[in-house]
Order: structure tokens, then sequence, then C-alpha cells
RNA sequence: UGAGUAUGCUGGGUAAUCGCGGAUAUAAAUGCCGAAAGGCUGUAUCUGAGGAAAGUCCGAGCUCCAUAGGGCAGGGUGCUGGGUAACUCCCAGUGGAGGAGACUCCAAGGAAAGUGCCACAGAGAUAUACCGCCGAUGGCCGUUUUACGGCACAGGCAAGGGUGGAAAGGCGAGGUAAGAGCUCACCAGCAGCCAGGUGACUGGCUGGCUAGGUAAACCCCACCUGGAGCAAGACCGAAUAGAGGGGCAAUGGAACGGCCCGUUCCGCUCCCGGGUAAGGUCGCUUGAGGUGACGAGAGAUCGUCAUCCUAGAUAAAUGAUUGCCACCCCGUAAGGGGAACAGAACUCGGCUUACAGGCACACUCAUGUG
């Protein structure tokens, strides 16, 4: 798990970065973005809705998807919004494939460089 | 040994690295963010999902609405006794149903208060006469004429056939023209009395002879029952503008689960200085609590003493990777694979549903051996 600095929290962030923020996909996650130059570093949230699963698989995904994104987060850009949102196919998927997943939205967006 | 019945328990262990929530301690700055409330960092130690955390089906605590009030309506429960804070739960019994048995199951008050319904079939479903039986009595006819035979007209019957889940207790004997509780024995059912039991009820005796089913159909009877829920609710709190307390008067409106009562608010006036949304803090985990011993009880459960403190998040922490041991499967082996149902959200007591494996104990039936 992160820390709560890194957390996306209020409500007003998440109505401001679904509203405003760019859209990009593939067939595993949803990554919801915006620019936000008043804070120092970014702030990431998860959201995996009820068609994915019960509870156990549900949380599951999103501790996967923390983990992943903790490891990776030293390469992301400052100063963002992010909201990563699972897809119905992403149920059973292993822990590499959702990294690869992650990492292939995050260079498609510029957050992070191409290695 | 096999097949089964019932009860209780368990729901991998251990170690390492990286990471997260909470508590405590400590350090750093008269630091940073914010209007404020409040929050932010490092290190160390401790601690961090379940038996169902689930479904949200019952019952409570707690909070607010009036202190939760009265009547009606509505809703719930429904054999007896006990347990409990309470229950629709649990325990022990009674009655009924099922099973060879251990044992299991039952929404188990009232159908002679009333009403409704009982499809199809069938003549008829609280009511009948289709087939049938009889035709003693009366009628008609015949003859060998105070009697006998015939007809099946009046009429009698409900035994047999047939229909049905169910056809006016069952079965046998007597009885009769044929029949019928018409009479009798036994059985079932009903009422009364006596005995036993706290009671549901059980046993016996006597009597009159018969009363279909259905109340998770309306209904009757007895008992219980106010509403909303932790997004309850309390507090802190910019902008903007409202709200709280006291007194007064009259009729309308609104609110308090539906209606009636009842209560409160809306009006005017005086006083006070405070209140709402986003946001934040509390509520928030010490409780009908766990564990052990002893005692009471047939049991549910209760009492006394000792001891322990065991998640409190809020776009919501318990994750990722790996070694060893244990378990299951495949394989001669090296080795490979697998591990159920499922994630706390105010807290308890139950119920229901899901569930890979494993353990303990009691009992029944069958078979074998001694």
């Amino acid at each position: 798990m992160l820390k709560r600095r890194f957390r996306l929290k209020n409500k007003h962030e998440f109505k401001k970065t679904y509203q405003n923020g760019k859209t990009v996909a593939n067939s595993y996650l949803v990554l919801y973005l915006i620019e936000n130059k008043e804070i120092d570093d970014s702030k990431v949230a998860f959201a995996v809705g009820k068609r994915i699963g019960k509870a156990v698989v549900r949380n599951k995904i999103k501790r996967i998807l923390r983990e992943v994104y903790r490891k990776n987060m030293q390469a992301v850009k400052k100063n963002h919004y992010l909201i990563f949102i699972a897809r119905a196919k992403i149920k059973g998927i292993s822990y590499v494939n959702i990294e690869k997943s992650m990492l292939a939205l995050l260079n498609k967006t510029g957050l992070i460089s191409r290695k």
C-alpha cells in the first residue's frame, strides 16, 4: 500500500479527474489522468467495481495494482492525478500481466520514459 | 471391518526481505499545508479478518424523534415447562409423521361462532340416487282364490357396482322385503367422571351412538408489538446568510409509521450570540467479553474466584516475493502440481446459506473372531 499522501482521497479530486481528465485504455485497465501543478507528488486511486467479482477478488486485484504502482512510482512523473479502473477481463490475470498492462498505459501517456 | 446416526472442535506452521493501517514512546523545526477545525515526517517496539467477517432473516443494546403516551387499524407469534437482556433462538418433554435401528422431521390453538372453497371425474362433495337391491305395505294382473305367483306403478334402501384424495365411522355377527348403529362385540372418534403429572398429556371406567377436509382461506381466541437507524447522533467550523431560548394569542397549515386523540413547529414580541454545506474530530471498541478452576442443574444455562485486553479503517490497512516442515495428487525416482468457502465497517445473541481437508467422542445396524 502507498502512504496516504500519494493516495487520491477527496470527492472533488475524483470529480475533477473524471470530468476533465484524459483517458487511455487497454483490455485490462482504464486510466484517467490530469495534470495538477499545485501538488508536489502524483496522487493515485484504484477503482474495482462490483462487476469484477466478490469482495475477496476485488481486494486481491486492488492490492496487486497498488503493489505494481508502488514498485514503479519512482519513474512516474510528478504533478498528476491518476485513477486506474479495472475492467472485467482482469479477473484471473497474473501479477506479471497486470504489471505489463499498467506500464503500457503509463508509457502511452508519456508519464514514464520508455526503457 | 463395513454401512450409518448424532454432537463438538479445527480451518496449515515457521523464518526472511520489501511495503501498508493502528497504538505507544521518542526525535526534528517558534517547520510545512489549511480560513479554521485539524493534519503532515523519521526511528523503535507492540499489534492487525472469519467460522461463517456473508445473506441482512429475527432479537437486543446504543442514538435521535416527546418522557415513546392512549384508542383503532395493521403486523408478528401460536403444544407444554424451563433458559435468556431478548427472540420466531436454545434445552428438556408431550403429541403426530418417517425409518430395521441409532435417530430425524412438524407454522402442532380453534373446523359442534360464522362464511368461503373442495378442480377433473362423478347421479351426488353436508349433499345425491346413475347402475342396482327390494317391492314386506298399497296398487294392477293371473290362477287350482282368505293363499300363492307375476308386474315394477306408488313407495322403501344406501349393502354392492362405478367416479374420486375424500361418498354420512371401520369390520364381523344378528336383524330385515331389501337395508340401515336398527341391535351387539371389538377398534377409531366424542362427552363426562376418577387416578397420575407443574403442564402439554397419559391410563382406566361410564355414557350416548357419529361429528368430512381445508384456518402459510377469511375469521375467532390468547399473548406480543411506536418509528427510524452509526450516512444514528454529538462537537469544531470560512464564504453566504440564518438559527437557539423565554413569554403571548387565535384559528388554519405542516411534522411526529396509517387514522383519531395528544404533542411540537410555523405568527408576534423580548433575550442570547450562535448555527448550516464541503471538510475535520468524536461516536469507535471493556463487552449480556474471552480463558481456566470450582460449584448448582437432567440440559440449555447460571453462580463464585482467578486471570487476560485481542483490528478499528473511511475512495477504506492485513499485500508481494522466497526458503524449510506438514497435508493431498501424479511419478520407480529426481521432481512437478494443488490447497475450500470466503474479507471486519457501531456492538452483541441467534437463524440461514457456502465450505477442500483434518481431529475427538457417543450411539445404531450388519458381518467376523474370542
